[in-house]
DNA sequence: ACCTGAACACCGTTCAAGT
DNA sequence: ACCTGAACACCGTTCAAGT
């Protein structure tokens, strides 16, 4: 106990605004763009001060503080996301087509990778796509905090497979890297696991991208096969 | 490309020490401590140097920098957990029983779900871990690649589970909060989501921790029943 | 109502200098 | 071989002062 209150933006009203020379919106969308191009640590108050040709404490009237204007940011990524409508296409093709579409989202945007789970999902995006997401699984037959649970376990799977290929982009992005050189180095720090040496030499014949899908479609299937045999329980 | 090259702590040699006044492990374990009481922000080299009543940058001569540091740091989480043998217990209890340890040490030590996923899991403890578990899935049956996609779909289920958990923790840790009023704030901002609401009542009636194992487990069920589809088809 | 710059208390890291 | 302190280039944030 530290006597802080816990706060976070969407339980304070934003100011409102008379002149609004600059706007929570244009701000969240500059931080957005830094983020795309310069990552998590790209964005600085400062160097975001400066895009928008303001001081870097400026900013600190629309906003309470860094951690703030990111729980904005992230809500952006849930806008993202679509959530087809179970009475239409069914739950299956919804859940996985909405665990595609997160995934998409994660990918375009890598730094969210970093603030999901960190960051309290309490806005407005993030809610609408939860009750979507609540919805699909009450047309498939769920009942109770059954629902949520689902729900959970979709989420985590993509959440857990899509933030290791992010983590794989961002290395590859940031240094000079050579595909062969890379795998020796791996083989060297496997050499005492010839069941992982054999897996590693196996992927070396395939497209990583492919193996990336494959995998992610393989878990997703298991996940949505596991999910509907408690239906039927 | 920016001519770095990609580099790890486990692809160098470490110092061999003559008179090793500190030590990488011993530094590894100041640092894990630092961790375990403060978190990720909590670490610094002068704050840990401090630790060790050395100056920050002495730390330099053990370590190439922070993030090699951690590197470090995070292996050792791969160490605390456990994977039964498959041949003994069967791949369904081994894999659930490793799930369950890897929940554990995520819980014990927070700052570990920061790094799991972003930094690479190329150290000794994390590839025996890795080792033992396509082991387990290579017992039950599953050929190829399929065995990394049966790991990797395990592995994300618990990582993505357990991370909000983490975070709430976290949350609930660093706040004064009361649960009564919390509650209050999330069903403010749910307030347009009407099945949210209920669900947020129902749970209003549980313990949060039973709420959670349920929920963990209601989903490691699934996607293990998920996987055994993939092997009888 | 909005914006500013100076200032504070931090960071990680480099490097020449010490022993 | 190991350790040090000074220095550099950054951070987020507060706050009194401006318009």
């Amino acid at each position: 106990m530290t006597g802080k209150q816990f706060t976070s933006v969407w339980f304070r009203e934003p100011r409102k605004a008379a002149t609004p020379a600059r706007s929570r919106e244009e701000i969240v969308r500059a931080a957005m763009e830094l983020l795309d191009e310069e990552g998590l640590t790209g964005l600085s108050m400062r160097k975001l001060g400066a895009k928008l040709s303001a001081g870097a404490t400026s900013l600190y009237w629309y906003v309470a503080n860094k951690d703030e204007l990111l729980e904005l940011a992230y809500d952006q990524i849930w806008a993202e996301m679509t959530v087809p409508d179970a009475h239409e296409v069914g739950w299956r093709d919804a859940s996985s087509s909405w665990a595609y579409s997160m995934r998409a989202v994660m990918l375009r945007h890598p730094w969210s990778a970093s603030l999901l789970g960190h960051v309290p999902a309490l806005g407005p995006h993030a809610l609408t796509a939860s009750d979507r997401m609540r919805k699909v699984f009450k047309a498939a037959g769920f009942r109770g905090l059954d629902v949520d649970y689902a729900v959970a376990a979709v989420t985590a799977f993509v959440y857990g497979m899509t933030l290791p290929e992010i983590a794989w982009d961002v290395t590859v992005g940031d240094y000079d890297y050579d595909a062969e050189e890379m795998r020796g180095l791996v083989a060297k720090a496997a050499a005492d696991f010839p069941d992982m040496l054999e897996s590693l030499a196996m992927e070396a014949y395939e497209d990583p991208a492919v193996v990336r899908a494959t995998a992610f479609d393989f878990g997703l299937v298991s996940v949505l096969d596991g999910l509907e045999r408690r239906l039927v329980t």
